[in-house]
DNA sequence: AGCCATGGTTACTAAAAGGTGAACAGGATA
DNA sequence: TATCCTGTTCACCTTTTAGTAACCATGGCT
């Protein structure tokens, strides 16, 4: 899960809390949603696989990026949401969105092609 | 090399090009050098097998964020550099750092404590 | 009783990333 | 001639990550 034990600086620490193929999009969401039921996320992020997707949230918990609230009802609810600490980051992953913008538009552009039919979604 | 073919905004494509074991430390110094020999950067980052500090910055030259530049001479002299691409990364680099140092402070003074024999040292 | 839904786990497989050690040009040097 | 030096490649091996599929508990429906 978390990654590199080697880790030099800050800069280090915050990219392998950012490492894992899904912590991107789940950010994302999360940035847009405020609060996700953890089925809701699976199904407006639809090619993970539920336990690699429990894996990354797991991570991230851990990571203290976002916190886990379960409402211990039946069927239970789950929902995850940014803490103060993964609120913080927006910033900083603003700016490196607006360097992939203004540097690699190429990439972009390629990416947003194929991502249209997942990202931008209504959810619900 | 590149990862993650999932990218659906530009904070993928941007983590893409970051993600990679040893391309922070090799930020770091490029950022901090100007311009750097194949052999210097290894010395400089002694637990690196030299066979993977070449895929990193074969990597980040696919990537164009860094410049490789050779000397046809002999013994060959191959000098790493950042491009503008890579330089305009900087306060993007500087936003994780400084929330790493705000908000992660534990783990970034666990870390500092493990780098200091690598990191801030005599460059030549 | 049988089935659905939610959020998990477990055991296993596959793919990617990183690591090791040897070898190679080819001029310089001893 | 033998050895060194630089940047690279090659053929493997190990460790990490990601992916697959089945199974669980539990209460509400039908």
């Amino acid at each position: 899960m978390a990654l590199n034990q080697f880790r030099h600086c800050g800069l280090n620490v915050t990219l392998n809390m950012l490492a894992g193929k899904w912590k991107p999009v789940i950010l994302f969401y999360l940035f847009h949603n405020e609060k996700m039921r953890f089925t809701e996320l699976w199904r407006v992020i639809p090619k993970v696989a539920k336990k690699v997707l429990l894996d990354q949230l797991k991570d991230m918990e851990l990571n203290q990026l976002v916190i886990r609230e379960e409402k211990h009802t039946f069927p239970p609810e789950v929902y995850y949401k940014l803490s103060d600490r993964g609120k913080a980051l927006g910033p900083a992953l603003a700016a490196l969105e607006d360097w992939a913008n203004l540097y690699a538009a190429a990439e972009v552009a390629e990416v947003k092609r194929l991502t249209k039919p997942v990202i931008g979604l209504e959810q619900k």
